[in-house]
DNA sequence: TCAATACTTAGGTCAACACCTAAGTATTGC
DNA sequence: GCAATACTTAGGTGTTGACCTAAGTATTGA
């Protein structure tokens, strides 16, 4: 299996949790410091940092430090990776839906 | 956060693992039996089936059992569940590339 | 300069995950 | 009817994930 599959296995991770997928909701408006992307959660501000470092690790977002204030934004290359086999998946599905629900309604109708 | 989260966070949870992905993508060429579906990894029975379980746990898959044989297929309805988030964001992301992209310009340069 | 602000590091708990082996149970077919 | 087949259950190990508190470090601003 290529490393290709070790991206996609961290970035559908990070997108496992709510408080992540928050985030990244947020962080389509516009780059946050941390403290303001934090805010909306009800937890200790190491336990939300460590969410930031996942999606960072995963290249989904990146930071910079100015000052003392760390800015994160989206790295939209990474989220792209993702959407690709989506989409790809998505395709192969669909080509597939046809067989499949003529094998779904024979099986629906004895459940 | 609603209900629909939870749905997200087990979806998301089962694609990030490639022994799942890969059983996904061949159940899309349509059902296959459990040894079939095993054979292609190098692990034991249990710990496959452990997959499957996951899998069939967050809806993305299903199965019967006819005789001793346990043949598991896709379930599309979930799997339009992740598409649908999947969707939201990109189209969400692709409005907002344009602002983000003049940042990013910005924040490249000094990097 | 020194207190407040904005993270950051260290370290600890508990549950979930990804594996394993060993020993079941239920069908099938000779 | 009994061995082979096809899972299934039980139970154990090591790692990672998701949270916490406590105690740092680095800036900023009065």
């Amino acid at each position: 299996m290529p490393n290709q599959s070790v991206v996609l296995d961290s970035v559908f991770q990070a997108l496992a949790d709510p408080t992540r997928r928050a985030v990244l909701e947020r962080l389509g408006s516009g780059p946050a410091p941390v403290s303001s992307l934090a805010e909306p959660f009800d937890m200790a501000l190491p336990s939300f940092l460590q969410h930031m470092k996942m999606l960072e690790g995963c290249g989904l977002v990146r930071s910079q430090k100015t000052g003392r204030v760390r800015t994160y934004e989206l790295a939209p290359a990474t989220l792209q990776a993702a959407e690709d086999w989506m989409a790809k998946q998505r395709s192969m599905w669909e080509r597939r839906l046809d067989q499949l629900e003529a094998y779904l309604k024979e099986t629906e109708s004895d459940q």
